[in-house]
DNA sequence: AAATATTATACAACTAGACAAATTACTACT
DNA sequence: AGTAGTAATTTGTCTAGTTGTATAATATTT
């Protein structure tokens, strides 16, 4: 048996017998070649094995990383995040990635029903389960009407508060896309997967009761880790508010 | 492909369908490291690249602006600031830099035929459109037969409104020469941009209708900011009132 | 002998953190 | 209202450490 399985083996029970727990951080390459008295190739190959079926991730300039298991994640026609999460048991949270206000682009003024340059909010984040990335979503508002939301978004980190603080009680989704995508980069390292790897990407509009587009939103969830289901969970769903 | 490189090409599409407009800033160094992931040197990476096309420009201190798009100036007999930004539908404007009466220097003197130490008024001011800084020029004038032309140049800003007013009602380039060289550090700050990039360094000469030279007049536009246009524009150029 | 595994070396790409320098926002004061 | 001083923010620069990749040489196994 090569050595670099053996060395697979003894990290693969480090990891089952909880000495290294789901997001902590490895021994560097070069300390682990010279724990196991190995140059630190062969360790490399014993990771590269690791990183393949998904036990660890690692990161260029930063270490390894131990990966968490991901369970499914269903996704209705009202969905809330939060409370599909709980329901399965884990413990949801987000990650705001970027707020700004700026130029609407030609998609975004289409669907949001606004002259083009008219400006916009734009909210980017992560969301996670355990710490674990799941999505990344954009969430487009006008910023006429809306003032304040950058404001509220940050300080309530979700969307539903921040438009209800805005007069917004209330909004249901006038219709959803779903299309099949490759991994970018930068989607990669946030999703903590490999470039190339399959997005499943679903856009949607939002209206408030009167009508009135509120939010654009795209969400690109990690492939690997979420199946969407639509339609066979409406009961749960309707006694949800959206989120 | 390197992350950097496609972090560049985000930003890049990003400007491009208007996203980010010209002139907009850019979010700062760190918000876009938590929008793509990575750390801040790589976002920098990115920037550096598109800062090294022109972009975008960044300002220490302050934060990473959009860059305007190339302006075409054509230079006729008639040459007018104003005119030729607003045929190509931006906004201009001018800051006066410094306004002063003192000798006149050999190559002064010697194109607007005065005596070696005779006095003359320096006008020093920065041309912009649409607010962003295009060209530094440096105006000279004979003190002799126009001695309250400071005055009238810093309450109407416009040097042919400052001419009219002292009784020159219109003049004519005798001869315009164009030269390259690399910006200082002073100029680099007042057109944003980097040490010993190129400026286009323009001298031109006018008279007045009887033959008179009344202002000697240097200019220094920012290389990636314009491109200067001879000839093809004659009849433009008569059509338009000197500046 | 040939294929595979391991070592060796060098460099590129990215992360991490600290500090400097310039700008901007704010506060206190006159 | 304006001015000086202070603090916070933001870009510029530097050093060090870590993973990714490429090439080649050496040992081990088949």
């Amino acid at each position: 048996m090569p050595i670099w399985q053996s060395i697979r083996a003894a990290l693969t029970t480090d990891i089952q017998e909880g000495r290294y727990a789901p997001g902590d951080k490895l021994p560097t390459e070069a300390a682990l070649a010279r724990r196991f008295g190995v140059h630190r190739h062969t360790v490399r190959r014993a990771i590269s094995d690791l990183a393949n079926d998904g036990t660890v991730y690692s990161r260029r300039g930063s270490g390894v990383y131990v990966q968490q298991t991901i369970t499914e994640y269903p996704l209705g026609r009202r969905v809330s995040f939060t409370r599909n999460l709980e329901a399965a048991g884990r413990l949801p949270s987000r990650e705001i990635l970027l707020i700004e206000t700026r130029s609407a682009d030609p998609k975004e003024a289409d669907a949001l029903n606004l002259e083009p340059g008219e400006l916009v909010h734009c909210y980017d984040g992560l969301s996670c389960a355990d710490e674990q990335p799941l999505a990344i979503f954009r969430s487009v508002f006008p910023a006429s009407f809306l003032p304040d939301l950058p404001n509220a978004l940050g300080r309530f980190n979700s969307i539903t508060e921040g438009l209800r603080e805005q007069g917004i009680t209330d909004y249901t989704r006038a219709w959803t896309s779903v299309s099949a995508q490759s991994a970018t980069a930068t989607q990669a390292l946030h999703l903590r997967m490999t470039v190339g790897a399959p997005l499943l990407q679903t856009i949607s509009l939002n209206l408030d009761p009167r009508g009135r587009p509120v939010e654009y939103g795209c969400t690109w969830f990690s492939g690997d880790k979420v199946t969407l289901t639509f339609g066979c969970d409406d009961d749960v769903a309707r006694s949800q508010k959206p989120d």
